[in-house]
DNA sequence: CTGTTAGCGCCTTCAG
DNA sequence: CTGAAGGCGCTAACAG
């Protein structure tokens, strides 16, 4: 009575058949890449699918097909400058695949059971997270028979696939790097208490430390850019004065850093040496050109692409890890020798 | 054989059903909300329910109800550090009234359609876009009943519903200033040519440098840092370094412009003023203190929810158009009169 | 309030 | 190669 324009109802498999003169069953071979029908026949129920504007609804299939092609992306920190680029390549890579993303922006850590619920209730094929699981529902995952691939970070219980930049690798690179340059008093930026990454970092940067019998400042951050500033100050406070190197879990944090000691009127790297980690836009930027290693994003998506895909067809897989190397960027927010490796 | 674990089949309300010692219907029921269910019974299913771990199947739930829960984004550049926030605002905000976000992350133009047929199978209830959309795209999606809801552009053809923030208020906000304080010759940096906000801003820009009988040199940009630093240096070349005023088309390119005036020795705002859009994070930094427009990026997708979600309901309400003022951040990198607006 | 009965749109044996 | 028939898991009238 309202509407003007006739309210289109959804075509079906059903309407193309009769269309065409044939079952609907021929249509539904037509759109299965194995099909076995007369080429003749196919190119009638092509033609008549395309005038219709038809295509087979994904929902109905996955209720028979048990796969509805949906991939659940758990993410933390969507803000965070480094996982919009993880999102988009990840993205990229699974429409390849003929996946869809179903996305999940977590704001809490309490959010993921909630989401879970939701994850449970569309029978998605697989999920991807870059998110702290608890324990309870990494298991509460495998005991549904869920595909699930970890990225940048690794269970706490039993073993799952996941995709890791090289922490220890990373960090040990820049400590050896500084302390080679002669830095010997160390101050370390951390993120959040509860973030896997930001653990790894913090304890690989201090057990390298350790092992050049250094000890380091270490003062919590929440991983952006206020906390980088924030840290600073407090690095500066616990030392007197006295630090060489500060060492920031992100790049976001190293930024605040450098801008907060160059506010306080210290010359970076003159003064006093910053250095990073992830490799995000902005940590190249002129201002900062901070010191850093860089995650290759494209290669860890397309591995924890690969990883999930592989799991989905044959779930018996075993959990696999795959460790990324990051690549150093000399930036300039560091003294240390550009020369060797 | 292989497989330790049996795989756990699927609980389906057939199960609940028979354990509780009641129909199927009456599970139905039981999860949804103007139910009427005897309480002891409820009870009991419900609690057999939690045992088993089961969640209506929202698949099936939507082939019958034709209600998904799906609302398809469509985001064009992800990187572009302004949309991650949109993202996950969206995000938070479709997922406070039961629906999910099924993201499409668009590399090109041209892969819009192959996105709009995904969209289609899927059985969305609705599209919000933060992409560029043919006529013939809107119209299509039109055809199909599909509730759209365009953010920060409209339609070309057909009114369609949209939140916007407004360039042109921004923009003469920030020329006026400018002009204002002195500033005369103006140069700006565009976003790239198809880019709806890039036209706008650039458009309105120039509109009202002509209001003042100013006529700005124009170069085109990419929305990236690269692109900011490129058009610095086009911009001093056309004008053989006769610049008082550069207008970005958003903060990146502010920001790039910025950096690459510095690097050529020249003062920022001393020598030279810029101003930038949107208000993203790097722009507050001190490095930059960027002279913008911040997006109210919080209503603008309360608002795109809100939108959509009355068009779910009521399909024939009428298109709408919303548009936001943006807030004026003073920053640093342009003089003007801080004082009055 | 409750169980029974039809499908939603499609895939998939199964005979022909 | 092809059509007929039986569900996938669930909701929505219907009679009780």
């Amino acid at each position: 009575m309202t509407g003007g324009r006739p309210i289109r109802t959804t075509v079906t498999s059903y309407d193309v058949a009769r269309l065409a003169g044939v079952s609907q069953s021929a249509v539904s071979r037509c759109f299965k890449p194995g099909a076995s029908v007369a080429p003749a026949k196919r190119d009638r129920i092509m033609a008549v699918a395309r005038e219709l504007g038809y295509a087979p609804n994904a929902i109905a299939q996955s209720l028979i097909t048990k796969r509805s092609g949906l991939v659940a992306v758990l993410i933390s920190n969507l803000t965070n400058l480094y996982y919009p680029e993880v999102l988009a390549e990840m993205s990229r890579r699974l429409d390849a695949r003929g996946m869809r993303v179903l996305l999940f922006a977590l704001q809490a850590e309490s959010d993921v059971d909630a989401m879970l619920a939701e994850v449970w209730r569309y029978r998605v094929d697989g999920i991807i997270a870059a998110a702290r699981l608890l324990p309870a529902q990494v298991a509460a995952i495998a005991e549904r028979g869920l595909p699930l691939v970890l990225y940048n970070r690794i269970s706490e219980g039993d073993p799952v696939p996941s995709v890791c930049c090289d922490s220890v690798a990373g960090e040990t690179l820049l400590i050896d790097r500084l302390v080679a340059a002669g830095h010997r008093r160390f101050g370390i930026v951390a993120g959040p208490a509860d973030s896997y990454v930001s653990n790894e970092r913090v304890g690989a940067a201090s057990a390298r430390l350790a092992r050049h019998g250094l000890e380091p400042l270490v003062v919590p951050g929440q991983f952006d850019h206020d906390s980088g500033r924030a840290g600073l100050e407090q690095l500066l406070a616990l030392s007197n004065g006295a630090l060489d190197a500060l060492v920031a879990a992100n790049d976001l944090m190293a930024i605040g850093a450098i801008e907060a000691a160059r506010a306080r009127g210290l010359d970076v790297p003159g003064d006093l040496s910053v250095v990073g980690f992830d490799g995000v836009g902005p940590a190249g930027w002129d201002s900062f050109r901070v010191t850093t290693i860089r995650q290759p994003v494209q290669r860890m998506t397309e591995a924890a692409v690969a990883l999930l895909a592989e799991r989905i067809e044959d779930p018996d897989l075993p959990p696999e890890r795959r460790l990324f190397a990051g690549e150093f960027l000399p930036g300039n927010s560091a003294r240390i020798e550009a020369g060797t490796l």
